[in-house]
DNA sequence: TCAAGCACTTGACAAATGACAAGAAATTAT
DNA sequence: ATAATTTCTTGTCATTTGTCAAGTGCTTGA
């Protein structure tokens, strides 16, 4: 708390460079520019290649990633050694295996850049002084669970209730975008169906 | 903050008997006795008989509910007005309908009981002022949200890779208690399927 | 105790989706 | 630019699951 803060050695970008991530905050939760700037300073960035991993199976994961550029999936291997995709990621957004990163539990799944990206990430230590310390982050990390559960419960209830064109049709009305950027196969099995299958119903239905 | 602190009218059990509830934080957190028992203070106790709505659809939901007794389950009617049930809660559990209650939205699924059960509940004003004064409480609610998430997750991940005989034959192996409690009906739309699909499969297994 | 309703099973057939293989199209590396 | 690789499409056939309808048996309430 003195007077000289030093700057975390990994700050590459000025301050200015944190306009996406630091948006991000404001777009979910009314919040003063200057606690976000105060959440954000330990913030590091660094880039990646598509199809490289970020954080591979059975890895503890001991960051936070905001994907501030570009599209990231998770994905599983069955038992066949088929890859199955088990979300997708398109940014702005955060990146984290919650069971992994809160309970330093190996990670089930792979993820994987999809395309080149930029992140921003933080660890552990910085995110429990936070949660801990500032009163809006502590609102934001929840808002931030309550956001991703629901996405996921709605997931769940399409999975069970809707047939596999239903779910095509919603993915490509709600976020066409990934149809552009991300390859077929890894949205078919991220489906949960094959990517035969999914040629079928594009050709049935006239694409995109 | 006075010397006299009155009671919730509510409270027609005795502390002894937040035996279930206050172990319920233990088992999750390694957690101070009394910091429990400041924390469930407020709560209050309520029995519900089964088939009755605990929530329903496009409520807002006020409050978080501990089912101490009893099994819960949350279900939404499809388009052609058949029950899809999304959750199944087995005592003892938290039951939040976490988008609802945290952004104050009406919830798209309705909550019903599906035995006899009991249940203590609490506000959000108590969670928040939990969240906000005992760092405790924050830790054991993200840890609620984790725990929550990661198994949403993993009914994710089986909807998209494992057919429904393996669906059928993890739940019997993970929660085969279900099954004596609740109707297969219900069981079959929470695992994706008919109730006939559901009858073949239990068939061709050889059920219980 | 009896009737009504509900849960569960089963059969016959239909629809949806998967498995596999071959080929076309697009992308990537040299 | 060309070759190699990957992605996407398509055909055939098998498997899984759904739909509908009928029938059995269990609960529940008057």
């Amino acid at each position: 708390m003195g007077v000289l803060r030093r700057l975390p050695l990994c700050v590459t970008k000025k301050n200015m460079d944190k306009l996406i991530l630091n948006n991000y905050f404001h777009s979910l939760f009314p919040i003063q520019k200057e606690t976000v700037e105060n959440i954000t300073e330990t913030f590091c960035d660094f880039a990646m290649e598509k199809n490289t991993t970020l954080l591979d199976k059975n890895a503890i994961s001991t960051k936070t990633y905001f994907l501030e550029k570009g599209y990231v999936r998770s994905y599983i291997l069955n038992e066949d050694n088929e890859e199955i995709t088990t979300n997708i990621y398109a940014a702005p957004c955060f990146v984290n295996d919650f069971l992994s990163f809160f309970k330093k539990q190996p990670t089930k799944e792979i993820y994987q850049t999809i395309t080149d990206c930029s992140f921003w990430e933080t660890s552990l230590e910085n995110v429990q002084k936070n949660f801990h310390n500032i009163p809006e982050f502590r609102e934001f990390s929840r808002l931030l669970f309550v956001i991703n559960y629901s996405k996921l419960n709605d997931r769940v209830i399409e999975m069970a209730s809707e047939k596999a064109e239903t779910r095509y049709i919603n993915l490509l009305k709600q976020q066409s975008h990934i149809f552009q950027n991300v390859p077929l196969k890894i949205i078919a099995s991220y489906l949960g169906i094959t990517d035969s299958s999914l040629s079928r119903i594009r050709k049935e239905i006239g694409k995109i």
